[in-house]
DNA sequence: GTCCGAGTTGGACGACCGTCCAACTCGGAC
DNA sequence: GTCCGAGTTGGACGGTCGTCCAACTCGGAC
C-alpha cells in the first residue's frame, strides 16, 4: 500500500471503527475487521495505535467532542428557557438521529468498559465529561435568563443524563425517534417544573 | 461427576452465568467459564442447553420473571398514589441494587443482542414484557386510585421505562444508590404531575 | 547512484471461542 | 449377575482474537 500520514491512517481507522461499531456492535469490532472496513491490512492497526484498547480511548475522545460540540449549537437562538431547555434535549437527539454510530458506539463502549476493572474508568470519564457539559449549559442557562433551581444544581444535571441515557437505551433498540422526541419533551417539562426565579 | 437431574444442572449453570455476566460482563462469559463456575466440565453446558443463545434466552426469561415478581410486592401496602408511584420505582431499584448481577446481566443482554440481527428480537422482547408491566401497574394504580392521565397511557409508559434505564445506566457505572434513589425520587414526581382526576 | 531509516505488511504466536462426538460410567430393570 | 440405555465428559474441530516481528519497499538526503 501506498505510503500514508500517520494521522490520515488514525483518522480513517476510527472512523471505520465508528462504523464498524455502529453496524455490528463491539462485539464484532475487532482490529481485522476495522482494519478491513478502512482498506488497510491488519498489522497497519498496531502501527497506529499501541494497543486496541488505546484506539477505543482515542475513539471515545473524538465522539464527545464531536457531541459537546454539535449540541451547543442547537441552543444559541433560544430567548427562553423553555427552547433552551427543550432545545438542548431536543439537540441532543438530533445529534444521536443524525450519527446513529457516534450514540450506539458510546454505548457500546461504555457497557464493554463497565466489566473490566482495567477499562472502567473509561465509563467514568465518559459520565465526568458528559457532567461537565451539562454543568456549562445550566451556567449558561442561569446567565442568559437568571434561572435557579429549587434542588442542589448536581441532581438537576444527575436528571439531565437520566433522561438522555433512559431515551438513549430505548431509541438504541426500536429506533423511534417521534416516541424519544415526546418523552423528551416530558423530561423538559419535568426540569422546568424544577426552575424557580426566571428573569422576565 | 455425579448424575445430576437435567433440571438441577439447568438450574445451577443459569445462577452461574448470573454470577459471571454480573462479575464479569458478557465479553468473559464463555460456555467455559460459565461451566467452570458451576463446577462442572464444559460440555455438561451443551447436554443442558441447545445452544450458548438458548441458554441466554432463558436466563432473560429467569430474571424478568423473578423482577416483576419482586418489584409488584413492593406496592401491595400502598394507599396513596403517590405512594403507589414512588413505591414500584423505588422497589425496582431495592430489587437492582439487592441482586445486582440480575440487573447488570439484563443490561449486558440487551446490548449484546442489539447489535446481532439474529438476536435482536431478544432486546425487543425485554423491552415488550417490561412495557407489559408498566402497564399492569397503571391499570392497578387506576383501579385503586381512580387515577387518570393528562397524556395517552402509552406515554407515561415509556417515560417510566426511560426512568428506570436512565437511572439504571448511571448506576451501573457508579453503583450510587442514594442518588439513584433521588432522581428517582425526581422521577415520580414527574410522574404524578401527569395525573389527574385521583379519587380522594 | 547509493544508501538509510521510516513506512509497510504477510504471516505466525498462543489463547480462547462455541460446538460436537466417541468413549466411558453406572443406576436400575430383568 | 447381566445388560442396557441414559448420563457424563476429555479432547478435538475449525474459527477468531490481540499482538508482534522479520522482511520487504521506497522517498529523500547525500
Amino acid at each position: 500500500m501506498q505510503r500514508i500520514a500517520v494521522e490520515d491512517r488514525r483518522t480513517a481507522l476510527l472512523a471505520a471503527a465508528l462504523h464498524v461499531i455502529g453496524r455490528e456492535g463491539m462485539g464484532a469490532a475487532s482490529t481485522r475487521t476495522i482494519a478491513a472496513e478502512a482498506g488497510m491490512p491488519t498489522a497497519s492497526f498496531h502501527y497506529v495505535f499501541a494497543s486496541y484498547d488505546a484506539m477505543v480511548e482515542q475513539l471515545v475522545a473524538t465522539v464527545l467532542d464531536a457531541q459537546a460540540e454539535a449540541v451547543s449549537t442547537s441552543v444559541e437562538a433560544a430567548d427562553t428557557l423553555r427552547g433552551f431547555v427543550e432545545g438542548a434535549l431536543q439537540g441532543w437527539l438530533d445529534r444521536a438521529s443524525a450519527e446513529p454510530d457516534a450514540e450506539v458506539a458510546l454505548h457500546e463502549i461504555v457497557a464493554w468498559s463497565r466489566s473490566s476493572p482495567g477499562r472502567r474508568h473509561l465509563a467514568e470519564v465518559v459520565y465526568a465529561r458528559y457532567t461537565a457539559a451539562v454543568e456549562a449549559f445550566m451556567q449558561a442557562a442561569e446567565a442568559r435568563f437568571g434561572v435557579r433551581w429549587r434542588i442542589p444544581a448536581g441532581d438537576v444535571a444527575r436528571f439531565v443524563l437520566v433522561l438522555t441515557d433512559g431515551v438513549a437505551a430505548r431509541w438504541l433498540v426500536d429506533r423511534d425517534v417521534a416516541a424519544a422526541r415526546t418523552a423528551l419533551a416530558l423530561g423538559a417539562d419535568a426540569l422546568l417544573a424544577l426552575a424557580q426565579d426566571v428573569r422576565p
